[in-house]
DNA sequence: ACATTAAGTGATT
DNA sequence: AATCACTTAATGT
C-alpha cells in the first residue's frame, strides 16, 4: 500500500478511482544513481511511474557501444517498457538511473484492465507514446542533421534540465561515451564553447551559461 | 613523493 | 571528426 504523500505528486495525472487502485497494487521503489534498472533481453514485470529523479535510456549497438536514446523525467513512464508490456516481449533497451530515483511499480497485469476501465490511464499511455515518438524523431534529427557540437549543446542542456542544476559533475570521457565520440573531440568542443562564453570548465565540472 | 586520473594540444589520417 | 602520442594539472595514497 502506497501512502498518500507518495502518490501526491502524480495526482493530477489520474482520476480518483485509479489513484486508489495504484495505491493498492503498486509499490514504491528507490533506486540509487548508476544502477541498471532494466537490461537488454530482460522481461518486464512492472510498469514504472517516475516520481523523482531521472532515468537514462540507452540502446546497445553491435560493437557493445551505448547510444543514448532519451531521458525519462518526472511524471512519465518509459514507452519502450510499455511496448514490452503490451507485446510481452523482452527489453530492447537498457535503463540506467541518472540520479537517485523513486518510482511506483505497478504489476503489468493491470495494464490491460486499466486501459479498458480508466480514461485517464488511456490518456496517460497514449500521451507517453506520443511524447516519446516525438522525442525519438528529434533524436534521429539530431543524429543525422546536427553536427557534434550542436548535439553536445543539446546534451548539456538536457542534462542540466534533468539534474535541475546549471553545474554538472561529469567528465569529458563520460560525455564522449554518451555521444559515441571520443574524449579528445569533446574536450576540444568544450574548450571552444568556453571561449564563446557558453560554459565554464573545471575538473569534473561544467557550468552552463546558456 | 609518487601514482592515478582528467584535461589540453599538435600532428596525422 | 577520430586517433595517437605526449604534456600538464589536479587528486588520492
Amino acid at each position: 500500500m502506497i501512502s498518500k504523500e507518495n502518490i501526491e505528486p502524480i495526482q493530477f495525472l489520474f482520476e480518483q478511482d485509479l489513484l486508489e487502485a495504484i495505491q493498492k497494487v503498486g509499490t514504491i521503489k528507490q533506486v540509487p544513481k548508476g544502477e541498471i534498472m532494466i537490461d537488454l533481453g530482460e522481461h518486464i514485470q512492472f510498469i514504472p511511474l517516475l516520481l523523482d529523479g531521472a532515468i537514462k535510456v540507452v540502446r546497445e549497438d553491435d560493437s557493445g557501444e551505448e547510444l543514448l536514446l532519451y531521458f525519462v523525467e518526472f511524471g512519465n513512464t518509459c514507452a519502450m517498457t510499455l511496448n514490452c508490456c503490451l507485446e510481452d516481449t523482452s527489453s530492447e533497451i537498457r535503463a540506467i538511473c541518472e540520479a537517485d530515483t523513486t518510482l511506483i511499480m505497478v504489476p503489468v497485469t493491470y495494464m490491460d484492465p486499466w486501459l479498458a476501465q480508466y480514461r485517464s490511464w488511456r490518456n496517460f499511455i497514449f500521451e507517453s507514446y506520443q511524447n516519446r515518438l516525438n522525442e525519438m524523431l528529434k533524436a534521429i534529427d539530431a543524429l543525422t542533421f546536427l553536427k557534434l557540437d550542436e548535439r553536445l549543446e543539446k546534451y548539456l542542456s538536457d542534462k542540466s534540465k534533468v539534474s535541475k542544476s546549471a553545474s554538472l559533475k561529469i567528465t569529458h570521457l563520460e560525455i564522449a561515451m554518451d555521444l559515441n565520440s571520443s574524449r579528445v573531440v569533446i574536450s576540444r568542443l568544450l574548450k571552444k564553447m568556453e571561449n564563446q562564453g557558453k560554459v565554464v570548465l573545471g575538473r569534473n565540472t561544467i557550468k552552463i551559461n546558456i
